[in-house]
DNA sequence: TTAATATATGAACATATATTCAGGTATCAA
DNA sequence: TTGATACCTGAATATATGTTCATATATTAA
């Protein structure tokens, strides 16, 4: 078992970073707090997280290029979903440190 | 046991952004790597870092200003060290999903 | 076809943020 | 005291980033 420090070089601090930035807007919590129970649109999505539908989706694009959602087309709809369990995870670990804290 | 679309309010989430934009800088996240073995001083965390000294007092005092480090004084020098276990925790998680994605 | 809906995209703008620089305070040694 | 070291701080600047706006594509309905 590896330390946190032995873990981490260069690259991977910077990757690590990129993904904590990608979670560091709280529209896009919100956004994976919609998502977190089930599947939803981005008409939806823009409505439950109180967006403009561009903006949204701009959110959502940044949200899939890191891996944190995946997409589905049903006709004109686009559904997205959580990529998996372990977002939801990440987010519950940072909720915990909001509370505790 | 709540959902997190139930867990989080518009203020959480916004607490829970700032959290993860604070993790989100790849300085500050070698610095809490660095940290997550033993406490350090500001110039040898500058060193571990690759930062100016003054940069690395900066991004100290929003680490601390989060709670996510705390600090010791002792004669010239503060010694720094993550705030608890959870810190450790949250970036191991994070660390999880870098890899596995 | 035409019109309406759903989503995506790039440019522009406004704000946020990381770093540097200059200077400040505090501690210790000579 | 004087000088050196360790750390902190605010201003300035350069870069990053979120949102809006205009527009484009795709699908469906009429």
């Amino acid at each position: 078992m590896n330390t946190l420090n032995q873990s981490l070089n260069d690259e991977t601090a910077i990757s690590l970073a990129e993904l904590f930035r990608t979670l560091g807007d709280s529209a896009r919590i919100r956004i994976l707090a919609a998502l977190s129970d089930e599947e939803h649109n981005v008409s939806n999505l823009a409505a439950l997280a109180g967006l403009s539908e561009s903006a949204t989706s701009h959110h959502l694009r940044h949200l899939r290029q890191m891996r944190l959602i995946k997409s589905r087309k049903e006709g004109r709809y686009v559904y997205y979903s959580l990529d998996d369990d372990h977002v939801k995870q990440l987010v519950s670990c940072g909720l915990e440190h909001v509370r505790h804290g």
